[in-house]
DNA sequence: CTGTGGATTTGCT
DNA sequence: GCAAATCCACAGG
C-alpha cells in the first residue's frame, strides 16, 4: 500500500517530437526525465541520470558498429526501426534485460539506452524485485542498465515495443521540471566497437550513476 | 581493493 | 562456435 495508484499530476508525458530526432541529440534531453512502470503493487518510478546513444545504420559519419541495428533489422531489434518513443527491451548475457527508447522517424533506427536511475517511487517493491532486504542504498537499486530493469520489473516479453508516450501505457516517460545540469559526456561503457565516440551522457557527480569499466577497444 | 568465472539469449561466422 | 550495450559471488592480497 506504500505505492501510488496514480502518478503525481504534475508529471507530464513527454512530447513525441522530442524523439523524432537523432539519438545523440535526444540523449542529453532524457537526463532528468522520469521512467515510470505501473505494476500490481503500484507505480515504480525513477529519474534518468545516465544514458547512452546508439546510432542507426543510416548514420555513416561516423558509423556505429556497436549498435544492435548496425547490420539491419532482426527479430530482436525490429522495434528500433518503428516509430519513435517506444521501448526497445533486449536480453543480454543470458541474464539481464536492458531498456532503450527508440528515436528517429519510422523506418530509421536509433535508440537511447537507459543506464541508471535515481529511485523516486516504489523503493520497497524495487528492493523486493532485486531480492535485497530493504532499505537498499539507491545505487544498489538502479545504478546499472541490467539492475534497473530488474528493479522496475521490465522484461522483453512484457515490455518490448510499448509506447512510452501514451498516458494509458504501463510504461511511460514523464517530466516534472527537474533541471538536468551539469551534464558530463564520455565514451560509452562495455563496448568494443566505436568505443571512442562521446555518446554517454550523465548527470555529473550523481550518486546513482553506474560504476563502469571500459573495455579493450578494437576500433 | 583487484581479478575471474558463471548465468545461458541472440545473431553473426 | 563465440562474442556481447551485465552483474554478482567469491578468491586472494
Amino acid at each position: 500500500m506504500a505505492n501510488s495508484a496514480k502518478l503525481p499530476k504534475e508529471w507530464r508525458i513527454l512530447s513525441r517530437r522530442l524523439f523524432v530526432e537523432p539519438p545523440e541529440s535526444v540523449a542529453p534531453q532524457l537526463l532528468g526525465k522520469i521512467l515510470a512502470h505501473q505494476t500490481e503493487s503500484g507505480w515504480l518510478a525513477g529519474r534518468i541520470v545516465e544514458v547512452e546513444a546508439y546510432l542507426g545504420p543510416h548514420m555513416t559519419h561516423p558509423p556505429d558498429p556497436a549498435a544492435h541495428s548496425f547490420r539491419g533489422i532482426t527479430d530482436r531489434n525490429r522495434v528500433m526501426f518503428g516509430p519513435a518513443g517506444h521501448a526497445y527491451v533486449y536480453f543480454i548475457y543470458g541474464m539481464h534485460y536492458c531498456v532503450n527508447v527508440t528515436c528517429e522517424p519510422e523506418g530509421r533506427a536509433g535508440c537511447i539506452l537507459i543506464r541508471a536511475l535515481e529511485p523516486l517511487l516504489g523503493l520497497s517493491t524495487m528492493a523486493a524485485h532485486r531480492k535485497l532486504p530493504a532499505p537498499v542504498p539507491h545505487p544498489r537499486l538502479t545504478a546499472g542498465p541490467g539492475i534497473l530493469c530488474q528493479a522496475l520489473g521490465l522484461t522483453r516479453a512484457a515490455h518490448n515495443g510499448l509506447d512510452l508516450l501514451d498516458p494509458a501505457s504501463p510504461l511511460q516517460l514523464r517530466e516534472d521540471g527537474f533541471e538536468a545540469a551539469p551534464i558530463e559526456v564520455t565514451p560509452r561503457i562495455g563496448i568494443r566497437h566505436a568505443a571512442h565516440l562521446p555518446l554517454r551522457f550523465a548527470l555529473s557527480n550523481h550518486s546513482c550513476v553506474s560504476h563502469f569499466k571500459t573495455k579493450k577497444t578494437t576500433v
